[in-house]
DNA sequence: TGACAATATTCGGATATCCGGTTATATGAA
DNA sequence: TTCATATAACCGGATATCCGAATATTGTCA
């Protein structure tokens, strides 16, 4: 039953549940999308996303230099339960379709201007 | 998108979470029930109880010198989805279903022996 | 009124969490 | 090798959280 209380800390910081947010809505981002997107730093991104790996929320896939982050496809039906309810929830808050919004587009950006890791996949 | 992780936050507590299951399953409880089934102190349920409060999970009614806990029948479509959420994952772990047993023992007991408040209805 | 029971609140200490800033590691390019 | 970039890990410091113990509050009953 700790476990469960230590997946909800998990869920318990605005950060993290932003990330999460993105990555319900795109397969695979790297450490500098959240940067750039959510207006945090470097040290903070690397740190929640550490976080959310040790509570084996999301993997990462090392290429080169760069980290991808996606949600971790071996979650519990529970703990996919859970995330298909703060993503229904987060579909209906402004902050949080406005922050996918910029994603869109710092996305596009990124992917014009310089032949980075391509953009991981459509949007839902 | 505060208000989201501060309502993880709430859940994010072993006490809190066994609290919120036992409400799930009984309309109404008052904090002695807590103490004796949980084993916790009386301060610790009493300081628990007051953050579900204030967190708007929960509704208390006093009662001459009791206070009867119940959780609160104005949650947002998002929340009852999550605490369904969270009573679904609770009904197939075992130290839930125990906490669950010991309730019904306890409030039997409580009944049988004093004219004390009735017990609170029955279970699901 | 005084004694008692149920509950709430306060207090201080231990621990956890979060943060920005810095440093370390690893990769790729020149 | 040297430089630059992307990321991870470390370091204090500020703040939050949790706890048991003690105390305060409220209501009941004799």
């Amino acid at each position: 039953m700790k476990e469960i209380a230590r997946f909800y800390k998990v869920l318990a910081d605005e950060s993290r549940l932003r990330m999460l947010w993105l990555l319900l809505n795109h397969r695979e981002l790297c450490v500098c999308d959240f940067t750039a997107v959510l207006g945090i730093t470097q040290s903070k991104a690397s740190r929640h996303l550490a976080t959310l790996r040790l509570a084996g929320l999301v993997d990462d896939r090392r290429e080169g230099a760069w980290s991808h982050y996606s949600l971790c496809p071996g979650l519990t039906g529970q703990q996919r339960a859970q995330l298909d309810a703060l993503r229904r929830q987060l579909a209906d808050h402004p902050a949080a379709v406005q922050a996918l919004a910029d994603l869109e587009a710092h996305l596009e950006r990124k992917g014009r201007e310089s032949c980075a890791p391509p953009a991981t996949g459509g949007s839902r």
